[in-house]
DNA sequence: CTGTTAGCGCTTTCAA
DNA sequence: TTGAAAGCGCTAACAG
């Protein structure tokens, strides 16, 4: 079944050092060899075994992806980025799920499962752990945040202060002053730091505009849009005056709170304005007003410093934050 | 740095064979060796290196996802599945993506690619050409389609001629007549079947119903949001009469012309009945009727199957038609 | 420019 | 029950 390097040594009547170099284009082959070694092995149809090649170079050619889960729109456009510019480079993408959040705790991560299975991990939307960033960093292969900080370990990512700063902005310059939120849920917060930083930026923006944070109007809803249906209701089932608009942690609660609006009969902007962060494929069409982000962008420049460090490029990775701007679209206008 | 199988063998005075046996949990290893050998080695924090016991043993332990990209509902919560399934008999899982169409085609996949790289393939939703699956034959490693049926291949996957049969027929049983198609585009055509089945068995359906299909209400998009918004558009765009239902061959292109239908001011479903195939994470709080399907089974199932073929249950992955359901929510009425 | 020769770190007969 | 030794298929000095 498998021919090997010998095979092709042999047919070409070369050493396998030959063949090594020939195949990997390195130098000191004449041409005339280099050809004829080429010719055989694709004559004979030979791919070199990546075991071998991991266990003599001590590299795997595959870069990990750490995830809490998978089916979150940002991971899903990130791992693109990641996969196209990993494949472009030969390099492969070894994907590890810690598989969701249980008892409102994600699995922990220990380094033996990626140990010597990939040269470098990006860490996905994943708040590591002191041990658990010790472990990798006693591992020495490089690393790299993406979707949001993560202490000790550099990052690729947007300003999210920034962002939930300027999309509250938003709603204040149209006028609005009173204002609810539907932020990330308890398990969001506990794991990850982003809804924090939004929820936090909303709220320091609130107050030094001068407007109260009205607890009543700050509702919790899990970052998904069945969710945000739900924290919705809660929200407009609140005795008393309404918020004329509200600020959403992400656009899917967002699009959650809208459909939620809808079947109250709560015209959106007319009675109400909504503001997301993401730019959810959903959000053009549905009209949304968000800030908008490239997370396909975020997995294509964070596997670029992985793999420039990976070529001994030292300190290729960096904190960088990515650009983000206000999609003014239908669900927001003056208060009436 | 690493420590190797000698460390521990040395450390527990025996020999490098025996502890491949008792940390393998083989037979022939006394209690006592074994318990020595496992405490020196959680002392050492020794964890075999893959690449040599994949040098050694010829098997990976990985498990390959082939799929033509990565941002689709269906993939990622399929993958969630194969991902779970995996890891809890510890498998790895490498992402493949063909990263979309380019020119209306997606790229060609080559076997070198995987070769000798995973254990098992799974395809998703992908149609392989003949050269293709003939080089992966060849590769003898156990295959599984997900998604959709591939010719030559087994799979995993619904019935979508049913799906799409009974979800019309829905609209027949209310009362319809005037029924127009959201159908997926040439480029989902000519690289899988599904969009195909299902636009053929509402034809079908309707035929049978002695009703007509007209052209101008036969309308593509793409099997996503933005495209389903557009060529609502175009549907809507007819002049004379409109169709008092459509069937979309996808939830995401319902979802679209649900958008663009409130853009317009046509009530759902007062003037305009609508069904979709898949339920979608939106679906619900949507209130879209649909037929359900559910992805994550799927890749369980598939998973399942291929573990228990690595295991030497030679035979083990079949072809398996997964459930579906029609769950009627608001979007589809009698036509007034 | 090319060949020889050690490994890389495990697994797996085959003996003991 | 245990050990010795021969690979698995490639890479990387080091000679020539």
């Amino acid at each position: 079944m498998g021919v090997s390097i010998d095979d092709v040594a042999a047919r070409a009547g070369v050493s396998t050092a030959t063949v090594s170099r020939a195949l990997r284009g390195l130098p000191r082959v004449s041409p005339a060899t280099r050809e004829r070694v080429l010719a055989v092995a694709q004559d004979l149809g030979y791919v070199p075994s990546p075991s071998a090649t991991r266990l003599a170079t001590g590299r795997t050619k595959t870069v990990g992806v750490l995830v809490p889960f998978i089916d979150r729109w940002y991971f899903a456009h990130a791992l693109e980025g990641i996969d196209q510019e990993l494949r472009e480079h030969g390099y492969n993408l070894m994907l590890f799920s810690l598989g969701g959040y249980q008892h409102g705790q994600r699995r922990r991560f220990s380094e033996p499962m990626v140990r010597k299975h990939v040269d470098a991990l990006v860490v996905l939307c994943l708040g590591l752990s002191g041990v658990e960033l010790e472990e990798l960093k006693h591992a020495h292969i490089p690393l790299i945040a993406v979707g949001g900080p993560v202490v000790g370990c550099h990052g690729v990512h947007i300003d999210d202060t920034a962002a939930a700063t300027e999309a509250t902005q938003h709603l204040i310059d149209l006028g609005h002053r009173a204002i609810g939120q539907l932020r990330g849920g308890s398990k969001d917060e506990k794991n990850f730091i982003v809804p924090v930083l939004r929820s936090r930026a909303f709220e320091a923006t609130m107050h030094r505009a001068g407007l109260q944070v009205r607890p009543e109007w700050n509702v919790a809803g899990n970052f998904t849009v069945l969710e945000g249906v739900a924290a919705a209701g809660r929200l407009f089932d609140q005795p008393g005056e309404r918020p004329t608009a509200v600020f959403c942690g992400s656009d899917e609660m967002a699009l959650g709170l809208m459909f939620e609006a809808r079947r109250r009969g709560i015209r959106i902007p007319a009675d109400l304005s909504v503001v997301g962060i993401d730019d959810y494929d959903f959000s053009g069409p549905a009209g949304l007003s968000t800030i908008a982000q490239k997370p396909i962008d975020h997995g294509r420049v964070a596997a670029q410093m992985l793999l420039a460090e990976l070529n001994g490029n030292t300190g290729a990775s960096q904190e960088r934050i990515m650009p983000i701007n206000l999609v003014q679209r239908e669900t927001t206008a003056p208060p009436r």
